[in-house]
DNA sequence: TACCAACTATGATGGCCATCATAGACAGCT
DNA sequence: AGCTGTCTATGATGGCCATCATAGTTGGTA
């Protein structure tokens, strides 16, 4: 009983995500009773760089930071999966190690499906490969275009750009850290200190311990602001 | 006859091409029929960022440049395709324009598949698809790694790991300018000039006009280099 | 309640590197 | 042979921003 409802909440669940727009829905019971959940708390790392690759994962409940550091400490973050979003979407094809790891930023449930079950699952469903390309071409040109802004664009340009991004993505008040805003704009903690007060100064931001709010979120996107893919 | 010849000629091109490894050769002539060929010279636009994209691209002879360039000026490389390599291999499935244009450097010949012609066969042959998604994941890493790059790492150790890189791919006789180094660096050509005129010195290379020869791999290599995807 | 780690805040400093500027050299073309 | 555009070369300058340093603040927790 309890069992069958679990079911349905993760055909629910499954429904809107991100690459499995347009697929039956009882075709996702399949991939639902195949799946199984675990939990971590803030701060556990789900798989770190240079890991083989086993699973698919689908945020269920809370968020994940995927991102990349280097030898000297430098760091990025690559995605922020929010409830309902999918990462690691390229392991599960090569099962090779790759250079991302995944942190859960809060308690989260996170939905795990094996590389094989996957695979025959996404091979059956030609729409999934269309959307997972889609994405993956997304992602790649949103990682250029990073590249293109550490070049042509300076630290409180390219913050504008996160924050907007980020209030696209989950509103207005935007619960992360200086830190987090650092390694999504490619700078360091410090700078981002510096230009938030900037932007309080002028009014665009309130912000607090852990939280930032977007006060007028028209007037960064006349600042000439794209999005970034996050 | 000669109608013949080329078909075959394709089939023998389309072989050993990234992407279609693990294909039965003679399931590549279907794809081969269906392919025509273009030829472009020096500086030629192959596609133009923000055009909807049509065709699948592979080179048969030449060089191919994929950059993106931003509204300031700025350019980078994010592929040189040689003979034999494919390239726009996201833009088939969503149709969608991208943010990246394609640049001949030589006279080239580029095999053309139309978009549908190019889908209808991947999803008849799931080792296509595999072999992409390994493709978009290595470019993906790459340009993350890049990013990492221009905040942990100096112009002279992105310019040496290009040169590795490149040399990898191409030997040790590199026919490009200081501007294309810089473009796949990150950088200025000012500034890649004054870095090679340093390599130089140190005998790590030597150079000429629109060449530069690498004269220990090994040495660069030992420089802490691993390398990019180009 | 007291402590501690994490976060915010801001000043000072210096160095990397983009930018501007000038000049020379070379290749291809007519 | 002469011209022109492209490429190489190198100096001078200044500004952005990483880095180091110090200190205050806050929320959770033992």
């Amino acid at each position: 009983m309890d069992k069958i409802k679990q079911l349905d909440q993760r055909v629910q669940l499954l429904k809107p995500i991100l690459g499995f727009e347009g697929v039956n829905p009882q075709h996702l019971e399949e991939i639902a009773r195949r799946s199984f959940v675990k939990c971590y708390s803030k701060g556990d790392l789900i798989f770190d760089q240079g890991q083989k690759c086993e699973f698919f994962y689908v945020v269920m409940k809370g968020l994940v930071k995927v991102s990349m550091y280097g030898p000297s400490g430098g760091k990025i973050t690559y995605l922020l999966a929010g409830t309902g979003e999918p990462f690691n979407l390229v392991g599960p094809f090569t099962g090779k190690p790759r250079y991302l790891s995944a942190e859960s930023l809060d308690n989260a449930h996170i939905l795990l499906l094996k590389n094989e079950d996957f695979l025959a699952y996404v091979y059956k469903h030609p729409v999934v490969i269309k959307n997972i390309m889609s994405i993956l071409g997304y992602a790649i040109d949103s990682s250029n275009d990073k590249i293109l802004d550490m070049i042509e664009k300076r630290v409180e340009q390219r913050l504008i750009k996160v924050l907007y991004t980020l209030q696209k993505k989950f509103g207005q008040k935007l619960r992360f850290t200086s830190s987090d805003f650092a390694e999504l704009a490619g700078t360091t903690t410090e700078s981002t200190l510096r230009a938030m007060a900037q932007f309080r100064k002028q009014g665009m931001i309130k912000s607090g311990r852990g939280e930032v709010i977007i006060l007028d979120p028209e007037l960064m996107k006349n600042q000439g602001c794209e999005t970034y893919w996050v």
